[in-house]
DNA sequence: CGAATATTTCGATTATTGTCGAAAGGATGC
DNA sequence: GCATCCTTTCGACAATAATCGAAATATTCG
């Protein structure tokens, strides 16, 4: 991953709405949930609710499946895994908790 | 962290100058850099980068301290762990890659 | 086919964010 | 105190994003 890829996953998930509705994919885990289940849960209005799930898709966050009329979104665990895998290594260095520097003079 | 303190880190981050920005306050370490220093690097307009720098701050991703005339920005390690914590664990729990669950019938 | 269901696309509106020049606010040193 | 340097704040404009009702697009079932 790099940041033209991870610019517009931090941006889909840096929403209230969203975070919420990514979590909740998260949680229902690789069966994923319908449109309509998400928009009776979270309530969220149906054309408020596509646009944010097409945010996350775009954001290759999420995957998509027809199910009969229903459209089932999952959350996308491997690009999830990769955002946090750049935030941790190519982007933000940051060290491990109990190797982190607290003193000022390392790093 | 929880996500009225993660929704603002992520926007902070979700923006192409606001990630190089960070990533060189990273590299620079607890030393951080100046202002001007940035700005002459990374070649952004002195009124736009402290924009930028004020949305970083308020988002508790950075730390400002005086020296002399210059302002000194440095990343805040621990802020930048949290937020990968609160992606890790509290927001969208993803499996370690070797533990990961790639057969559809596990999480 | 036609009615019913599930979701998206369209379109219009409002709200938020980004951009950067010009002016203002602190800090230093003479 | 005044000239200088560094950075922020102000202000105006441009660009992007959020919201959601209404209409359109798929899909199923009788």
């Amino acid at each position: 991953m790099d940041s033209t890829l991870a610019v517009p996953a931090l941006a889909a998930l840096a929403h209230e709405r969203r975070l919420a509705l990514f979590r909740a994919l998260v949680v229902a885990g690789p069966d994923g949930l319908s449109a309509g289940t998400i928009a009776r849960a979270l309530d969220v209005p149906p054309s408020s609710l596509s646009h944010h799930l097409g945010l996350l898709e775009q954001a290759g966050l999420t995957t998509v499946r027809r199910a009969g009329r229903s459209l089932i979104y999952a959350a996308d665990f491997a690009a999830m895994r990769a955002l946090i895998g750049f935030l941790t290594e190519d982007c933000c260095q940051v060290l491990a908790p109990e190797t982190a520097c607290t003193t000022g003079d390392c790093v």
